[in-house]
RNA sequence: GCCCCCAUCGUCUAGGGGACCAGGACGUGGCCCUUUCAAGGCCAAGACCGGGGUUCGAAUCCCCGUGGGGGCACCA
C-alpha cells in the first residue's frame, strides 16, 4: 500500500451527476480508501450563469446511494474549508495577483466584443483562435493605471511563447505540447471570479491533493496546468487522465439520451429508480476503463478497494454497455440474502402501487431471486401475489394446440383436484397435477401453462406449484373459476 | 483549420518481444436441464486497423497512414 492519498471529486453544479462523473468519483474513492487517505468533495461553482439549483444535492444523493462516503466536503466541512469555490473568491484573487506580480500573468482590458472579432478574423484566415496578445504588451504601469481607474479587466496567464511543456500523465506517460499552441488563458474573469484553470490548481495545491483524477477532456490544457504549478513553484500532483465514456454506439461522448429503440438512464438516481442496485452499478462502472485481470469481473466495493490500481487504468475510450449492467445486476441480486432482497424490493412494489411488507415478501423471494435481473422485473413478475384480482387474456387461457373447450375442461378437472386438498403443499400438488395432465392426455407444459395464466394472469411467472402453495387453496380456486368463466364467455 | 490522445472479437477487456494458430465477460446462435421465464451446464461463431521498419522472433517496440475520440469560451 502506498502513502495516504488525498483525492478530490470536484463536480460543478451545472446539471445532474451522470455515470461518467460517478465513475470518476468511484476511482477517487477507491484510491482514498485503499491508501487510508481522504476522499474530499469540492464544488466548483464559479460559473454563475450555468448554476443549477438542486444539482449539488443530487450529487450528494447519488454518491451516498452508490456507497461512497466522503471525508471532507461543503456539507460536512473539514480542515481545508470552505469546499465550495464560490466561498473562496478572495483566495483566487490573491493568487492571480501573485502571478501578476511575478510576471506570470497580466491584466487584460479587451472587451468580449473585440475578442469575438479577433476570433472571427482568425477563423476566417484558418488560424487557430487565440488571444492576440494586445494587453500582454502593455507596460505594467499603464496596466495598473487603467485597472486603478476602474476599467473592466481580466487576468490572463502569460504563457511562454517559445519552447515546449511536458506533463506526466499516470496512464500515458509524457504529454508534450509546444507552448505556442497554448493560449494566454483567462485566469480571473471580469466579475472577479476565477476560471477552472486557476481555481482548480489553487485549490488542489492548498488542499494538498496528491492525485488529480479527471477525464481526458483536460489533456489539451494539461500542460497549461503544469505551467501554472510551475509559476507558483508548487510541487506537481500525480496527474491521472481517465478515458471518457462513449455512447453505447461508440459514437461520441456519452450524451443525455440515446438508445437503439429505447433510452437508458445515464444518471445514477434514475438507475436506482429503474431497479438497479448500487453494488451492481459500482461493479459495472469500475470495469469501464479499468480491469483487474483476465477473468475476474464480480467485485464488491471492498473487493475494489483492495484491488483497484491506477496502473490498470485504460487509456482508450469505453462505450457504455447497458446489457452488461443488467447482467451485473442479476449477479448482485443473486448474491443478496433473501431478507436483504425482500427489503430492497419493498420500495419498488410501492412504486408499482402495491403496498407490501418485508414479511409478506419473504416467502416469494426464493421464487424470484434467481429469475430477476432488476428489482422492477421482480415486481413485474410477482405483483399478482398481492393484487386482489388478475386479468388473464382469454386467448392465453387456451393451451398450446388445444381448443377452448379442451382448455375449459382441463381447468374444470384441475379445480376438482385442488378441491380435494386440505391445504396446498407443493409435493403432493405437483404429483396430482402431473397425474391429471396424463389423465387428460396433455403434456405437463400444456396443463401448467393454462393454470399459470389462470392463476397469475401472466405467461411468465415464478414456478407454478410453489406459486399456488403461497397463494393458498381459496385464492387459487377463485382464480381458476374466474378463468373458466372467462373462457366460456369469450367463446 | 490547429492541437492533444487513443487503436485486440459487435461491446468491455487480458496481453507489456517467444508462454498466443490471442484468454475472459456481456451480447448473439445452438444443445442440455425444464411447468413459463430465468438461473445453471456444454458448444459455436467472433478481433490483434493498414503499411513500413527494429529483431532470430512482434498483438506487444519505432515511424507513416487511416480510423475513432477529445479540445480550441470571461464553461468546467
Amino acid at each position: 500500500m502506498s502513502s495516504p492519498a488525498r483525492v478530490r471529486f470536484a463536480p460543478s453544479p451545472t446539471g445532474r451527476l451522470h455515470i461518467g462523473g460517478a465513475r470518476t468519483a468511484l476511482y477517487d474513492y477507491l484510491l482514498a480508501r485503499q491508501t487510508g487517505g481522504k476522499f474530499v468533495i469540492r464544488i466548483e461553482d464559479t460559473d454563475r450563469m450555468r448554476f443549477v439549483p438542486g444539482a449539488e444535492a443530487e450529487i450528494y444523493a447519488a454518491l451516498s446511494w452508490l456507497g461512497m462516503e466522503w471525508d471532507e466536503g461543503p456539507d460536512i466541512g473539514g480542515p481545508y474549508a470552505p469546499y465550495r469555490q464560490s466561498e473562496r473568491t478572495e483566495i483566487y484573487l490573491e493568487h492571480a495577483k501573485m502571478l501578476v506580480d511575478s510576471d506570470h500573468a497580466y491584466y487584460c482590458f479587451c472587451t468580449a466584443e473585440r475578442l469575438a472579432t479577433v476570433r472571427k478574423e482568425q477563423q476566417a484566415r484558418k488560424q487557430a483562435p487565440r488571444y492576440d496578445g494586445l494587453c500582454r504588451r502593455l507596460s505594467p504601469e499603464e496596466a495598473l493605471d487603467r485597472k486603478n481607474a476602474g476599467e473592466s479587466h481580466v487576468i490572463r496567464f502569460k504563457t511562454p511563447r517559445q519552447g515546449k511543456t511536458t506533463g506526466i500523465d499516470a496512464i500515458r506517460g509524457e504529454i508534450t505540447v509546444e507552448n505556442a499552441s497554448l493560449d494566454d488563458y483567462i485566469l480571473l474573469k471580469s466579475d472577479g471570479l476565477p476560471v477552472y484553470h486557476l481555481a482548480a490548481m489553487v485549490d488542489d495545491h492548498l488542499m494538498e491533493i496528491t492525485h488529480v483524477l479527471r477525464t481526458s477532456e483536460w489533456l489539451p490544457t494539461f500542460p497549461l496546468h503544469v505551467l501554472i504549478y510551475e509559476a507558483f513553484d508548487w510541487e506537481q500532483p500525480a496527474w491521472v487522465h481517465m478515458s471518457v465514456l462513449l455512447n453505447p454506439s461508440g459514437k461520441g461522448k456519452l450524451s443525455k439520451r440515446h438508445g437503439s429503440g429505447g433510452a437508458h438512464a445515464i444518471y445514477p438516481i434514475e438507475l436506482k429508480e429503474a431497479g438497479y442496485m448500487p453494488e451492481a452499478v459500482v461493479n459495472w462502472l469500475a470495469l469501464m476503463g479499468w480491469s483487474y485481470d483476465d477473468r475476474t469481473e464480480f467485485f464488491s466495493m471492498s473487493d475494489l478497494i483492495g484491488k483497484f490500481s491506477l496502473a490498470k487504468l485504460n487509456a482508450s475510450p469505453a462505450a457504455v454497455n447497458f446489457s452488461k449492467l443488467d447482467h451485473f445486476n442479476g449477479l448482485h441480486i443473486r448474491s443478496l440474502s433473501e431478507e436483504d432482497l425482500a427489503s430492497r424490493l419493498v420500495p419498488h412494489f410501492y412504486a408499482a402501487e402495491i403496498e407490501v411488507t418485508v414479511a409478506q415478501l419473504r416467502p416469494i423471494v426464493p421464487l424470484i431471486q434467481e429469475r430477476s435481473r432488476t428489482l422492477d422485473e421482480a415486481v413485474e413478475m410477482s405483483g399478482f401475489f398481492f393484487r386482489d384480482a388478475v386479468q388473464p387474456d382469454p386467448q392465453q387461457l387456451i393451451g398450446k394446440n388445444m381448443s377452448p373447450a379442451e382448455s375449459a375442461a382441463a381447468l374444470a378437472r384441475s379445480i376438482e383436484v385442488i378441491q380435494g386438498f386440505d391445504r396446498l403443499d407443493t409435493e403432493s400438488l405437483e404429483l396430482s397435477l402431473r397425474k391429471l395432465s396424463g389423465d387428460l392426455d396433455l403434456k405437463v407444459g400444456q396443463l401448467f401453462g393454462i393454470l399459470r395464466v389462470a392463476v397469475t394472469g401472466q405467461r411468465v411467472s415464478p414456478p407454478l406449484i410453489e406459486t399456488m402453495e403461497i397463494l393458498g387453496k381459496e385464492l387459487v380456486l377463485e382464480r381458476l373459476k374466474q378463468a373458466t368463466e372467462l373462457l366460456e364467455s369469450s367463446k
